[in-house]
RNA sequence: GCGGACGUGGCGAAAUCGGUAGACGCAGCGGACUUAAAAUCCGCCUUCCCCUGGAAAUGCGGGUUCAAGUCCCGCCGUCCGCACCA
């Protein structure tokens, strides 16, 4: 009899089923132990890629088998949906915005129900929604209450392409991330949150994330950058009178230094340069070097001397010569630094250059009067040559020189962080507008609460760069709700990673008059299992972080880490094809013949390139949409977590797919024997070593699905599945028949589900318990036995488990292979690991 | 330059505590069924050799150990992140 499976059918009828009986509804009230599954939720650019189905399959198989060991699930997904697309399609295809973000959210979720995700879809959210980006702004206006939100005049980043403002993280090589453009330097009163009040926080706190992965904790340590030093003033010689301000995380090594170095852009250099023409050519020609890794690689450090002298703190007659140099940056620290040639690799390149003195004040154990060469040293030692600092380790000169200099008056120990605050404005229409207004009289006055939300106006032009909200002839035209007189609206709106800063908290508690409710928030958070491209590691997951940690700070919430645990996923990747012309062809355009590809409508020789990331410019991509219509959901998803390990890269394959889709088929096919064996003949015997089988199954693909270990719960499943098949009918065989339905359910669910309805189980698969364990069955009651000789295998036994050591050796001794190695002699020493091994040494 | 991850068959990979390397899948090869194909089923599948067995092999070179893919030291390579960061 030949079953196959249709998924085409049985797809759509078992996700009405579901839909239907609101099978993935998050009970707020459960009295459950409760789990929160959740994926990063998608910009709706129109259509869902393998990424998506990818990820979002690996958080529902996570879900579903929560549900199945009894946990209320919360399950949620939504829409990230503010942003610059949205605004360039309004550009090229004269749409509006909102228009085209809906109609993308309605053909995505088409397609994510069509792949059967286990969604509580009564919490979906898109954060263009007033009902959503309101509550936003109730939740800026609170920290601008809180007092952590400020506005500052300030250079920023132009992106002149996409005419906005960016963070600084968000400017990439110089180049703005998402147009690529150069960025510019423009001077804008602009929104700022206080994200740096949290630094040390957010630092801290990576401590505790030990469900994540140490890359990301890396990456968001390395990001927010925090050192320690001293931050002091170098006193001018006459007739100069300005003071330079230096921050060093060395000032232990303050008697080796030689020099004073400023950026280019430092007000001192200004004003050398005010009326020394060739200090002014000096710093032109700073500015104009490239800022790309590769340059900065490459450049020489060059310097001018100013002329000027500062005078060392601990010695008036003690003067260094000051010099603009070009690797001293203006936006970090004070914008000048100490130069210590001895102990800092670039100092020494400066000092020799310009032919200063490099004198040592660190050694190591024996070194104290060796000479530095062409290598600055950077190790552990005690100082020299460093008057009271004579003999003190590196740490304890630290805390020497900053404890003079605060009792002296000249300097300061100070913390100082990479981490900028982060700014918010964006000279954008689509995204949340800021809910303050500008009045003459009053200045900046929060939009009252009861007059939430600031709603976009829809109708605007996109004809012309820049905002449309700054150029609308009503909306920003308010009174001011403190004087009530004429005022106007801030046309600015938010960057849109505040919208993607919270929408977690969102998902948990909707209510329509607050943001969230404290309580039932406190239920589901934080996030259990956050699962994610790696894209994510700084940015967005830094500022869900902050968001967080600034609502704890207000008192809105009781917890300060959003996700206790994080998983990033690697991409799909795809071979790529090029045809004799240079040009990328897509898969659907070549086949294979033989053992090379050809394009198929020229049958011109296709050259395979590189695995890479799915991308439209290489042409690389599959659609979901084309392989759902020839697989099936349950093939397309068991797929996706076969063979290769979540957190890395999955070549996509015609051949896998296929793979994945007979396997399917065997599985129905499988199914069907239940039936089958019960009219048949013998299915009454038990057989104990499937009973072991299954029950190692269980077990094994339960712990690696809470370990998100997929590719090897499906090796596992497949295990089973190759020993069902060879087992002759037994009580024992169905039983694992069934087992396997379920243990299936989280992966395939509706093949699952179509099976368990066909084997006359009442109830929904998706609803069914996770199958019991026996412990008892866990355990091989015979083992085989590895006979080494010297290390090397040369035979094994199979023995009752538990066999004692003596009798192991004495079989190890017998075995035949064993024998004609040792040939008649006694072996020195033996070495027994019980149930494992026998290794002779002779 | 700094930080992180990784390196195992033709390919994706497994090996949980230092204990039988290559489970499982893909591709490939041989066979059965079929008029034929598809589908399905059975078998083989790291390399080499003097093939009832043996040798080599987890990027390279050392070391520790009865025993190393796994631990230690030194290299090489790939990928990712950050970076004239004081």
């Amino acid at each position: 009899m030949q079953r196959r499976f249709n998924p085409f059918e049985a797809d759509a009828r078992w996700q009405a089923v579901w839909d239907e009986k609101q099978s993935f509804r998050a009970d707020d009230a459960s009295s459950k132990p409760r789990s929160y599954v959740l994926e990063m939720f998608p910009y709706p650019s129109g259509r869902i890629h393998i990424g998506h189905v990818r990820n979002y399959s690996m958080g529902d198989v996570l879900a579903r088998f929560r549900r199945m060991t009894g946990h209320e699930v919360l399950h949620p997904m939504g829409w990230d949906a503010f942003g610059m697309p949205a605004e360039n399609a309004a550009m090229e295809k004269k749409v509006h915005p909102g228009t085209w973000t809906r109609e993308n959210i309605a053909n995505m979720r088409a397609q994510l129900k069509k792949l059967g995700f286990a969604i509580d879809w009564s919490r979906e959210l898109a954060t263009c929604e007033p009902d959503y980006y309101g509550h936003e702004q109730a939740l800026f206006l609170d920290m601008l209450e809180a007092g952590l939100v400020y506005r500052k005049e300030s250079a920023v980043n132009w992106d002149p392409v996409d005419m906005t403002v960016l963070a600084n993280e968000q400017v990439i090589d110089g180049k703005g991330w998402r147009s690529g453009a150069t960025v510019e330097k423009r001077k804008l009163s602009q929104w700022f949150l206080k994200i740096t009040q949290f630094a040390d926080d957010l630092l801290e706190g990576l401590n505790g994330l030990d469900q994540w992965p140490d890359k990301v904790r890396t990456m968001q340590e390395n990001w927010i950058g925090k050192s320690v030093g001293l931050q002091f003033g170098f006193k001018p010689v006459a007739p100069f009178d300005q003071a330079i301000d230096v921050y060093s995380t060395r000032p232990d090594t303050i008697f080796g230094a030689s020099f004073v170095a400023i950026a280019a852009d430092h007000p001192v250099a200004q004003a050398v340069a005010a009326d020394n023409p060739q200090a002014a050519a000096f710093i032109e020609q700073c500015k104009a070097g490239g800022t790309t890794a590769a340059e900065l690689e490459t450049a020489e450090k060059l310097g001018f001397d100013t002329g000027l002298s500062m005078v060392h703190p601990f010695d008036p007659d003690w003067h260094l010569p000051v010099f603009i140099a070009n690797f001293v940056l203006m936006d970090y620290g004070t914008g000048a630094v100490m130069g210590v040639p001895a102990h800092d690799q670039r100092d020494l390149d400066f000092a020799r250059k310009y032919m200063l003195p490099v004198e040592r004040v660190v050694a190591a154990e024996g070194d104290e009067g060796k000479p530095i060469h062409d290598e600055a040293y950077v190790g552990s030692g005690r100082l020299v040559n460093s008057r009271f600092l004579d003999g003190l380790g590196i740490e304890e000169a630290k805390a020497a020189v900053i404890a003079r200099a605060e009792a002296d008056g000249w300097g300061a120990g100070k913390t100082v962080f990479r981490l900028r605050d982060w700014g918010v404005s964006r000279q954008r229409y689509w995204g949340t507008p800021i809910p303050v207004i500008h009045c003459e009289g009053c200045g900046v006055v929060g939009v009252p609460k009861a007059d939430l939300p600031v709603v976009l106006p829809e109708d605007v032009s996109f004809d012309i760069p820049g905002n449309p909200l700054d150029r609308h002839p009503t909306w920003k035209h308010v009174d001011c709700p403190s004087c009530g007189k004429p005022a106007v609206r801030e046309t600015d709106t938010l960057d849109t990673f505040a919208d993607s800063s919270w929408y977690f908290i969102r998902f948990a508690s909707q209510p329509q008059d607050k943001p969230f409710d404290r309580e039932t928030v406190e239920k589901w958070l934080p996030v259990g299992q956050y699962i994610g491209g790696v894209e994510h590691a700084i940015l967005h997951l830094l500022y869900a972080r902050f968001w967080t940690r600034a609502l704890q700070h207000m008192g809105q919430l009781g917890f300060a880490e959003p996700f206790t645990g994080l998983f990033t996923q690697g991409m799909v990747t795809h071979e790529t094809y090029k045809a004799g012309d240079g040009s990328w062809l897509s898969p659907g355009e070549v086949k294979k013949s033989g053992d090379d590809y050809v394009h198929i409508e020229s049958g011109a020789p296709v050259s395979v390139g590189r695995v890479e990331k799915m991308s439209k410019s290489k042409k690389n991509v599959v659609d979901p949409d084309d392989i759902i219509a020839q697989y099936g959901a349950d093939a397309v998803r068991w797929f996706m977590l076969s063979d290769s390990p979540p957190e890395r890269d999955l070549p996509w394959t015609e051949s896998g797919i296929e793979g994945s889709w007979r396997f399917v088929n065997r599985l129905w096919r499988l199914f069907g024997q239940i039936e089958a064996d019960a009219q048949g003949q013998d299915a009454s015997g038990q057989d104990r070593a499937l009973d072991r089988k299954l029950h190692q199954t269980i077990d094994g693909v339960a712990r690696d699905i809470e370990a998100l270990s997929f590719n090897k719960a499906v090796a596992k499943i497949y295990e089973l599945a190759n020993a069902v098949e060879k087992a002759a009918p037994s009580v024992s065989r169905n039983a694992a028949i069934r087992a396997l339905a379920l243990l299936v359910a989280p992966m395939t669910p509706h093949l699952a589900e179509e099976a368990w309805a066909d084997m006359g189980e009442t109830g929904l698969i998706a609803d069914a318990p996770w199958p019991p364990v026996d412990p008892a069955l866990l355990v091989d009651d015979e083992v085989t036995i590895a006979c080494q000789v010297m290390g090397k295998l040369r035979d094994t036994i199979t023995v009752p488990k538990g066999t004692a050591k003596e009798e192991l050796e004495r079989l190890a001794l017998a075995a035949p292979n064993v024998a004609r190695i040792l040939d008649g002699a006694t072996p020195k020493k033996v070495i027994v690991v019980p149930d494992r091994l026998v290794n002779l040494v002779i």
